[in-house]
DNA sequence: TATAATTTAATTGTATACAATTGAATTTTT
DNA sequence: AAAAATTCAATTGTATACAATTAAATTATA
């Protein structure tokens, strides 16, 4: 039988994995704050204009999947940025259900104004290249590993 | 002068960091969700009680620093905390401005039921040993440098 | 082809998050 | 000691997140 203090010891915060990927996700995104503010954006706004700068028309259903955010979240969001003129919501002419979201010219126009900000968010997160590399594969597992 | 293409490849989701982190740390806490279901708390208000089951007793203050919370997001939790019975929070006789947490018997006593989650969540992981010490080594870097 | 099942987005309800402000208590400065 | 500055939690307002439900459109099946 285990020890008490054994058992106890994976309940420890400082043990977790979670718990410093879900703080430093958390601090890293209000390392952007400031800068998407200079182009009126929130961090998931911010996530879905990434999208739509490679991809000028995708369907909400598959910017969902690859944000991994649901309708509950999307809808508001995208009814926000359509009010801000950054892209156009409008239903699939093939199937109703569908409905296709398009950036605008207004919208494409903010990927110049953004382009300094990955740099910046580099320089204060002050990893090594291999640091870099390790932590984007490892996440990667993770999403694959959680999403089936 | 770069090319358009160079310029842009560093805006592309799948270069980024901060969103495979923010997304992976969702992705986990949404496999942590049925396990606190069963125990009637959220991923937020779990964390809470990690810190509890290693000091009973924390000043909010102390406890928003350990956590990366704000007395906006801390107040309310703790009083739905407090309603569950869970931990009393009282003024410090010492000093008025100082809301001290502790830990009730009936908080303490969930710590019992919660053992098993951490090996439940590192089985989804599934990372190596390896993996998850370079994470968490990586973690704590950012960690460290996001917030001074 | 009528019905059942599925897909898709919108809606509803609950729970964070956090910036900014407020106000009370305490500490520091004058 | 009185005034100014600081600390701390609560409040306010805005913006996610997501589970669960609903409703419309489409596809699959009997």
């Amino acid at each position: 039988m285990p020890s008490i203090k054994r058992m106890d010891r994976c309940l420890r915060l400082d043990h977790q994995l979670c718990f410093p990927m879900y703080a430093a996700s958390k601090e890293i995104i209000r390392k952007y704050t400031p800068y998407l503010k200079e182009i009126d954006l929130t961090y998931t706004q911010y996530i879905v204009m990434l999208v739509l700068w490679e991809q000028e028309r995708i369907s909400m259903r598959e910017l969902g999947e690859r944000l991994y955010l649901d309708s509950g979240t999307l809808t508001p969001l995208l009814v926000k940025l359509e009010k801000k003129g950054l892209l156009v919501r409008e239903r699939s002419k093939t199937d109703e259900r569908i409905m296709e979201i398009t950036a605008t010219d207004k919208g494409i126009g903010l990927k110049v104004k953004s382009r300094k900000i990955p740099k910046e968010i580099g320089k204060c997160l002050n990893l090594s290249p291999k640091e870099a590399y390790e932590l984007s594969k490892i996440l990667k597992k993770i999403l694959k590993n959680t999403t089936e």
